[in-house]
DNA sequence: GTCTATGTAAACACAC
DNA sequence: GGTGTGTTTACATAGA
């Protein structure tokens, strides 16, 4: 017999959200995130709403518990009055009302396992009502058989009494035997109704069978095995089954199983949650002709009970199996193709090539191909298949260097949408972010309110924004400053504060600009690449008001930051194609920070006469206030600190 | 093989 | 003198 209780594990609403977090990672949430108070009234009532229909379930379960306690003991009275068929087998009892009904009510549950699901606390509000629409459909089912079964065996035992008086007749008997044959159909029936009422709940993930039960002789055959051990254990059955059928043994190592389950057989509770088990000489009545054939070639005994029991639990293991890896693919194909209307429930480390190299091949882009270089034995890969035991903060350290780039190749910088919508991953797995330097710096700034940001403030937020810059502070801040100074893009401005460093977009677009318009390949690439990004974008955008602002409302108080952000989503995307068919020179001004409000160049670069062209601008003092402190957040942050 | 971009390390200068 | 910032150089590597 079988425990069913209900899973944990597949109980969690948000189906498809879940899974992914499930498969792909397990984002350890910040202490610093603090949930907003509606959700803490909204998952109290939820959790009441739980333990009410805990409660209801309960009642209905001691009242099924007291019924067939009733049944039972109508059956026992019978048995003891002597009511008993005399045709019947004492290896055949499948006239046994109470064996059967109890082996009908699979979903009977003990107070032992009540309590064990009161303590759970799993099951969502909506799932509990489902399983308690199907617990009442059962319930019905089992009061129809009941009576069914009360009728049938009235009849017999009258028949059987008019048998006694006018003298055993063959003919009679073998009507008998005829309507026990139909009535045991009958009563298969049910059962196979019953089992597939029991599979649907197990395939909705509401009803599993969970191991742990010692007092449960077949279960750790069922559920402490893997389909292959059932499978070696059923070819052991069978090859036991065919060695005694030819040479009279019938000793082998299922005889324990065996053994175990027929001691245990006429215990009526080992067989209450058993979908799947019948008594002796109930399985053989669903095709008559084949099943006579059955019965012939293998007698109705514990042993081919046990090895109709191995069977089903082999079946049952694969149909599991089945429909979790459907189940599995059906989360992420949706989770693929529903993305941009689906928000996303919890952050992913989805492909963090930048989107353009996305499409630049499947095989490229894809997660087992990015940054692993033999510099960097443990370079990032992109966890995506994966479930949480994957990522470890310990197996994603990264030392070496990042010898691919990413997101600067052709010309196409970092997307916001990239960093945003995997930054609750790099928050926590010191896995090396797939950018550049630069294209990490120039995010850095774009998501400032100002633009501008101080080499400290850069520091800070990419300690802040990836848990792999919290290690080696000396070399990657070293690279930080050695990018700032070399490329002609990040332009340092004279402040009163002190000097902050802002992205000239104009250069930042215009390195290795040749590439571009020169493929066309590349900007086919990019534009179909654009229209996968198309959807990534909506979809950022209408997930970020649900996960993405929490987020960023540590670094935006008291500025805007998601308002900065969702506006260089849409330049990063937008900027990126339109970079794409008109290189630098048609770079708009509202796409161009820099060009709205661009700084003095107190880099020390060489005399280009372009560049001396360039839209220049003052950044008065006034711009930058004496109090503008809008990282000051960052500084706060203890992280950032112990960095230093 | 060459060139470019990038990462890393280091040296150096300067200001506080 | 120590530290942070900024610049420059050198070298290695990957990729075009």
């Amino acid at each position: 017999m079988f425990q069913c209780v209900f899973s944990s594990s597949v109980l969690q609403p948000h189906s498809t959200s879940c899974l992914f977090k499930h498969l792909f990672y397990h984002s350890a949430t910040p202490a610093s995130q603090k949930q907003p108070e509606p959700i803490y009234s909204k998952k109290t009532e939820i959790q009441r709403q739980t333990v009410r229909a805990h409660s209801v379930k309960l009642f209905i379960f001691s009242a099924l518990q007291v019924a067939r306690q009733l049944l039972l003991q109508q059956q026992q009275q019978q048995q003891v009055s002597g009511l008993k068929s005399p045709k019947r087998n004492d290896k055949q009892p499948a006239l046994q009302v109470p064996v059967s009904v109890a082996m009908m009510t699979p979903q009977v549950i003990t107070p032992q396992q009540m309590q064990q699901i009161l303590q759970q606390q799993v099951l969502s509000p909506q799932q509990l009502q489902v399983l308690l629409q199907q617990q009442q459909a059962l319930m019905l089912q089992q009061q129809q058989l009941q009576e069914f079964y009360k009728k049938q065996q009235e009849q017999l035992q009258l028949q059987l009494l008019q048998q006694q008086h006018a003298g055993k007749q063959p003919k009679e008997q073998q009507q008998v035997a005829t309507q026990q044959l139909a009535f045991q159909q009958q009563l298969l029936q049910m059962q196979q109704l019953q089992q597939q009422h029991l599979l649907s709940l197990q395939r909705q993930g509401l009803l599993t069978i969970q191991p742990g039960q010692p007092a449960l002789p077949l279960q750790p055959l069922a559920q402490g095995m893997i389909p292959t051990e059932l499978q070696q254990l059923w070819k052991e059955v069978t090859s036991a089954h065919s060695a005694e059928e030819t040479t009279g043994s019938n000793h082998s190592s299922l005889d324990l199983t065996t053994t175990c389950v027929s001691s245990s057989a006429p215990s009526k509770t080992s067989l209450i949650m058993n979908p799947h088990a019948s008594t002796n000489g109930q399985l053989s009545v669903h095709t008559p002709k084949r099943e006579r054939h059955l019965n012939s070639e293998h007698a109705l005994d514990d042993r081919s009970t046990a090895q109709c029991r191995v069977q089903m639990q082999v079946v049952q293991q694969l149909e599991l199996q089945l429909a979790k890896d459907k189940e599995r693919l059906q989360a992420m194909m949706t989770h693929l193709h529903v993305k941009s209307t689906e928000p996303k429930a919890t952050p992913q480390p989805l492909n963090l090539v930048s989107s353009v190299t996305l499409s630049k091949s499947a095989s490229e882009a894809s997660p087992q191909s990015l940054p692993h270089t033999p510099t960097t034995p443990t370079a990032p890969i992109t966890p995506v298949t994966q479930g949480p035991s994957v990522i470890t903060t310990t197996s994603m350290h990264t030392v070496g260097p990042i010898r691919r780039r990413y997101s600067d190749k052709y010309n196409v910088p970092i997307s916001s949408a990239d960093i945003a919508q995997n930054q609750e991953f790099y928050k926590n797995a010191e896995v090396r972010p797939p950018f550049t330097y630069a294209s990490l710096i120039r995010q850095a700034i774009l998501e400032s309110p100002e633009k501008q940001l101080t080499l400290n403030e850069i520091y800070n937020w990419f300690t802040r924004m990836f848990a792999y810059f919290r290690r080696n502070a000396a070399t990657w801040k070293n690279a930080v400053r050695h990018n700032l100074s070399l490329h002609k893009c990040f332009v340092r401005v004279e402040n009163v504060k002190g000097a902050v460093w802002t992205v000239d977009e104009v250069e930042f677009q215009k390195r290795r600009p040749q590439k571009i318009s020169g493929n066309p390949s590349l900007i086919k690439n990019m534009q179909s690449s654009h229209a996968y990004c198309t959807p990534l974008n909506a979809a950022l955008q209408a997930s970020m008001a649900e996960n993405s602002i929490p987020l960023y409302t540590t670094a935006s108080m008291g500025n805007p930051t998601l308002g900065n952000l969702a506006s260089a989503i849409r330049e990063e995307l937008n900027g990126a194609m339109e970079h794409t068919n008109s290189n630098e020179s048609d770079s708009s001004p509202g796409r161009s920070p820099m060009q709205a409000v661009h700084p003095v160049h107190v880099k020390e670069e060489p005399l280009d006469p372009e560049e001396a062209e360039g839209p220049l601008s003052l950044v008065t003092t006034a711009n930058h206030s004496p109090d503008f402190d809008h990282d000051r957040d960052y500084e706060d942050e203890p992280v950032n600190e112990d960095m230093e």
